[in-house]
DNA sequence: TGTAATTACGGGATACGTAAAGATG
DNA sequence: CATCTTTACGTATCCCGTAATTACA
């Protein structure tokens, strides 16, 4: 018989004086009032009260031990409450880890704000191109941007992301606006390069097919930043994301081409250990980021093609 | 589920470190522990560790949850092992009523060595000779003599007790003693008075008849305790318990008579609210008095009869 | 590849509800 | 005599153990 529900009766009889009243405030038939205080009593084996039909007579015993379980009753409710998700007010500490890029963008400015929003939060923001083990050291949440997440930990889409070439007008201008992605050789392509050389290109969907453009220029460099510059100086163009370049097309300071062949968009993710049963900040964090990142227009209309 | 079980059961894979040993120290299949974990987790809304087959993490709510699942634990433990009656030592407050004259003599001696063995006990003796509501007024225990104790109470006979007719030798020498209860007529018999008339006589068992003897002599009282004291001054025979007399008795200050027609004993007892689960102090506290009853056999010795 | 966690499934203990009986003031 | 507790009894639940499966290092 579960401990907890006979305390949890002994004091609802203690507090209301008879087993029927019990009954009816916990939804049971009388008996089972009866029988969960034969249970408790002969499990403690000590009477806790003297019964009659007409009165309940605590016994010394039952004295004690009601104060007691009034006490652990309500510390096992509050022990529960304060881990349990279902309280509406988000407690505790946040964990997040980012992308440096990404994160230093669209990550750190929306924190104030849930900040402000969960006032018994305190968050902290790890911004890093390395892959996090995000249950080893003690993450909630990542945000991963494109590519899969890894196996065993669970991704929830926040965003589309879409990879776009982009050039300033002046570099258009002078070199003219391709109109087919084979016309890419002809230009300044500013690529990322890395040792690995797992970079597999510049996507591009011709006639249903992906194609890949791997034909750099007289530039290229490790960081997606200094490629971003440079295409900001009008040294060529560059194959970079929404969010990226976002603010830029907005401004004028870029202008997108080759729409017509961008691959279908990939995603910004934020990634946790468990798809079910997360913390109430989790939840709340990552709906946060999922609801500015769909208000924030700015990143996404990149010629209105998404 | 039993949600004592669930926290056992999550204290105790933390404390062992896997499902499987956890299972191991519960005697229980390890499928169970997983199940307990699920269900405690669903419960809670969220999750308390992260499981791979290898090592079990404990998340921010985990972490937090277990040590209120600690304390609780302890708690619970200490409230139930107060109130058990498993305990070995004896503790709290023992209140005990029995009659004045009968309590004076042979309950209040006893008392001084039951409070030194058991040093966590204090004692609460009232002696009265009216009829004490033992539920409600909160005693544990009453000594009652002789007749049968109150409906819906129960009670262990500790002790026989049985009624002699006494004198002192001298009063014997004068008046003669007498051979059968009809003779009694010619004897000074010492009767105890009552407004309420309700004494039934001295009884005698004749020819496996009850009968009574109702006539008295020159001097009455309502108080037993006047009557002892005209006895053993010699005023004539008295009708009286053995537990009153064995000292006299024993002393030679006073001799039985007609001890062959003497009434089947009647009882010593200890009366209880309940019979089952008493409390550990009233089953000693019985067990004491039983015992010394028993061994003091000075009271009981009064002619070999009994 | 071996160990640990999980899932599927069948059986059995047990707690429940209903209704009648007993007790109490 | 009304009300509350207790008992009797049939039923449904759910919890457990076994064994096969999956996941992880």
């Amino acid at each position: 018989m579960d401990r907890f529900t006979q305390i949890e009766t002994f004091v609802a009889v203690h507090a209301k004086g008879s087993f029927t009243a019990a009954a009816a405030l916990e939804g049971v038939a009388p008996a089972v009032i009866g029988r969960r205080m034969d249970a408790l009593e002969a499990r403690l084996g000590v009477r806790l009260m003297h019964r009659t039909t007409r009165k309940l007579t605590l016994t010394p015993e039952g004295q004690a031990f009601l104060e007691d379980c009034q006490r652990i009753l309500a510390e096992m409710a509050g022990a529960e409450s304060q881990v349990s998700a279902g309280g509406a007010q988000a407690r505790g500490h946040l964990r997040v880890t980012a992308p440096a890029g990404f994160g230093r963008r669209h990550v750190a400015p929306l924190i104030p704000l849930f900040l402000a929003e969960h006032t018994q939060l305190s968050i902290s923001l790890n911004l890093a191109d390395r892959v996090i083990d995000l249950v080893n050291e003690g993450y909630d949440c990542a945000v991963r941007v494109g590519d899969l997440p890894d196996s065993s930990l669970v991704s929830q889409r926040l965003a589309d992301n879409r990879r776009l070439v982009v050039a300033t007008p002046d570099y258009l201008r002078r070199a003219g606006t391709p109109q087919h992605p084979r016309e890419l050789l002809q230009h300044a392509c500013l690529m990322l390069s890395s040792e690995a050389s797992q970079t597999r290109g510049w996507a591009f969907r011709i006639d249903g097919q992906t194609h890949f453009h791997r034909q750099g220029g007289r530039l290229d460099c490790s960081d997606g930043q200094v490629l971003h510059d440079w295409c900001l100086r009008g040294l060529g163009l560059a194959w970079r994301s929404t969010w990226e370049v976002a603010a830029d097309l907005q401004a004028g300071r870029l202008v997108s081409v080759l729409d017509a062949f961008a691959a279908p968009p990939n995603g910004i993710f934020a990634v946790t250990p468990e798809r079910h049963l997360q913390p109430l900040r989790v939840r709340l964090w990552i709906d946060h980021l999922r609801t500015h990142y769909a208000r924030t227009e700015y990143w996404m209309r990149t010629g209105g093609a998404l």
